[in-house]
DNA sequence: TTTCGACCAAAAAACATAAATAGTCCAAAA
DNA sequence: TTTTGGACTATTTATGTTTTTTGGTCGAAA
């Protein structure tokens, strides 16, 4: 089943990915890695960029659906945001060999090549994450756990909260001079949420 | 007097690397435009380096004055931490050419040759900056303003709002999709301070 | 004490050349 | 018919070489 391969393709892709960042990857690695020729990659998929583009967009369903999957583990707003924030960062951590180009390429043009790809795929990705982050931010209004939020604050709200956290992400990825990392985002949720009240 | 001849020459350069980005000015250019030789410059600074260092130092005490000058301004915590957050943005909008490659350069190794010393002279900066900070939230613990804080948790206090601030600032400058910046840091000051109390 | 032109070594830009690599085509296998 | 791979091409990318720029020195002169 053609269907079959294209899953199995990526899947094999994303391994090498994670192992030899994104820009490191030739055609013919995956051809190899999947026990095929290179030719026969482009029966499945008509170029590079979609194989890319593929392995992204399962990194990042994977991802939400990890953070999801947590969120929905805990009741109360404070929680969930923590879930948010934890998960957001031990992702960081584990594909950071992936992301590296990524997250981090959006300022430097070193990276000339896949921008253009990476960004749009990075901003998709920063769409749903906010929808996730409003849906909890609603639901905790409603709840009475936080005031309501008019649309203009909630989009505040949201950007405060992600631009935050991939601030505070940054610095401890970038520096590595903090000791309990986790901590940190525990007290800034809590914060977060408090500031909310 | 030598050393008026040595303040003119690092304003002359301050005009032009914030004209041309830090990477892009040779000596020959500061001579030109400071009107002398090149080698006269080697008699009052012994290298580039020495002169871009004198530069640097000049611009990060200048914003500290500001944000000093700015803060005194106000009585309660919460409107100096928006004072610190508006200058810093402000500088880092007005100077973002030097520090395009100084903010941004932490993170791409593409800067390979300027990058130890802007990070010597940043490190040296964030010091400073913390300081101010620190003192900030310890006054406003005296004031009962906020909740008094332990030395670990003005530490991470300390971190969470700057980091959290490079953060937004970096989101702003970078996509430059939010409208009302300003708004932004006020929403986020408010948000801390209530959150610490 | 301060300035400058001539000079040098090292770094960078520009250029040319060789090696990889994305993508195509077609014949053959399944 | 669907799928595969080997041979081939056109671009990119890596490499090595030459030329130019630039940081820095020196000694003479103002």
């Amino acid at each position: 089943m053609t269907s079959d391969k294209r899953l199995q393709i990526i899947a094999t892709a994303q391994k090498l990915f994670q192992k030899k960042g994104l820009g490191m990857v030739t055609m013919e690695d995956v051809a190899k890695a999947a026990g095929m020729g290179k030719s026969s990659l482009y029966y499945y998929f008509k170029s590079k960029e979609e194989i890319f583009n593929a392995v992204l967009e399962t990194e990042i369903s994977e991802i939400l659906l990890e953070t999801i999957k947590r969120i929905s583990m805990h009741e109360s707003l404070l929680e969930k945001l923590m879930d948010f924030a934890a998960v957001k960062f031990e992702m960081a951590r584990k594909r950071k060999s992936l992301y590296r180009a990524m997250e981090a390429g959006m300022d430097a043009e070193a990276l000339s090549r896949y921008n253009d790809l990476k960004k749009e795929v990075h901003t998709n990705y920063l769409q749903k994450e906010k929808v996730v982050l409003q849906q909890l931010l609603i639901a905790g209004g409603n709840n009475n756990e936080i005031k309501k939020l008019s649309a203009a604050g909630l989009e505040q709200a949201i950007f405060i909260f992600l631009s935050a956290l991939r601030g505070m992400n940054r610095e401890i990825t970038l520096f590595g001079t903090t000791e309990q990392p986790e901590e940190l985002f525990i007290t800034f949720c809590r914060l977060f949420h408090q500031g909310l009240q």
